[in-house]
DNA sequence: AGCGTGATTGTTGGT
DNA sequence: ACCAACAATCACGCT
């Protein structure tokens, strides 16, 4: 049973917030924005979010590949960031405690 | 130890 | 600034 999402989709809830990493389909996304919309001037949010889903899945693993790599990359991005938000946090709070 | 949840990512276009 | 379908994500926090 998939988690019940009811709208909008942002929202703080962290003080740093070291944000996420980005999903292949935004790698995906922004190589499609460049050709979809080339081949679809003037195409609109919901031709391209469809059109692009299609294709998107269309795609075999290997065109996957470079998104995937990439969303991989972001990953680790990420990965620090939230590192280092940690590590902030920790740092706030033990300043904190020694005061 | 295992589970669920929410938050987030980016595109475009319009109001 | 925000919102919408489209897709992935996936680390975090909780008990």
């Amino acid at each position: 049973m998939p988690p019940k999402k009811e709208k909008s989709t942002r929202k703080k809830k962290d003080p740093n917030a070291p944000k996420r990493a980005l999903s292949a389909y935004m790698f995906f996304a922004n190589a499609q924005r460049d050709i979809v919309r080339a081949e679809n001037p003037g195409i609109a949010f919901g031709q391209i979010g469809k059109l692009l889903g299609e294709k998107w899945k269309s795609m075999n693993a290997e065109d996957r590949e470079p998104y995937e790599n990439k969303a991989e990359a972001d990953k680790k991005r990420y990965e620090l960031e939230k590192a280092d938000y940690l590590k902030r946090k920790e740092n706030e709070y033990l300043e904190k405690h020694e005061a």
